[in-house]
DNA sequence: CTCTTAACCTGGACGC
DNA sequence: TGCGTCCAGGTTAAGA
């Protein structure tokens, strides 16, 4: 589920209860998400503070002076900020009980979410290897211009790869292709200099709006307060077939690629 | 290297 | 009401 709008969208609501704030104690409900739990998360985190919330990619890191704690919301997870006396529900798999009062309860009914741990100084495995953030100056038209010489497989395919650029999954791929007027099935190594430029602009323009409307609720998303995010309503082409292209009215086609299901108007989206 | 496919797991929607 | 099937925002591991 959650792509970098939902990540930021999380990490913003969290950053106000949990930045500077110290961690009473850690409850694991089960040993394992995807991955089982690292005993650090454990044995470090109660009693240290947390100094910083950040994001890289679609990971949160929560710093401490012993380490990081890392996670990832899978496809359905979500992280809210609770009195700490909420009853639990079903798929509640962590509780990271401050000192406020209040408790981090991490939610993920798939579980292929993670909770892991970086220690100070290091990088994990997971984060090495990742492509520019998407809204940095790194990540631009002529960067996927040269990386993407000689690529064979689709370009939807393409910017959905972490080691590409970061943060950008089904929805927000759709989206962009979309905008740029770049077909999802063309292979990424055949898209022009210039629509590269055009799809870049269009995935920095997508994810900051999207951010901005506290990111896409489908299903499980709820922000760190609960709140389901308000882009849906702004969706372009993803999970629209059947009705209207908004820009020319040609129907708008569903199709799998990859195992993927992709959404896009076969009239605007040619190049 | 690049690319493709299966796998992980649960629940909701849909057809019969 | 119940059951089978398909689908879902992500990522990795394994194989070609």
């Amino acid at each position: 589920m959650p792509e970098l709008p939902e990540v930021e969208t999380t990490r913003r609501g969290l950053l106000p209860h949990v930045e500077g704030r110290r961690v009473e104690r850690v409850l694991l409900r089960r040993p394992d998400l995807r991955w089982p739990i690292p005993r650090e998360v454990e044995e470090l985190l109660p009693e240290r503070r947390i100094d910083a919330i950040r994001r890289r990619a679609k990971y949160l890191l929560l710093d401490t002076a012993a380490g990081s704690a890392l996670l990832h919301l899978g496809m359905s997870g979500s992280l809210r900020v609770l009195p700490e006396d909420t009853p639990v529900r079903a798929h509640d798999h962590v509780d990271i009980a401050l000192e406020s009062g209040r408790v981090l309860r991490f939610n993920d009914p798939r579980r292929f979410g993670c909770l892991l741990w970086q220690a100070p100084g290091e990088t994990h495995p997971l984060l090495a290897g990742l492509g520019p953030e998407p809204l940095s100056g790194a990540f631009d038209g002529d960067y996927l211009f040269e990386l993407s010489r000689g690529r064979k497989a689709p370009v939807k395919t393409f910017l959905m790869d972490q080691s590409v650029v970061v943060g950008v999954g089904n929805i927000y791929a759709a989206e962009a292709l979309f905008t740029a007027g770049v077909s999802p099935l063309r292979a990424a190594g055949k898209v022009s200099r210039e629509r590269y430029a055009a799809l870049a602009d269009a995935v920095k323009a997508i994810l900051a709006h999207a951010i901005a409307r506290g990111g896409t609720t489908l299903r499980d998303f709820v922000g760190a307060g609960g709140e389901p995010g308000e882009n849906g309503e702004y969706l372009l082409v993803y999970g629209r077939d059947g009705t209207p292209c908004p820009r020319c009215r040609t129907k708008v086609r569903r199709r799998v690629d990859q195992g993927r299901a992709t959404y896009f108007c076969p009239t605007c989206q040619k190049r």
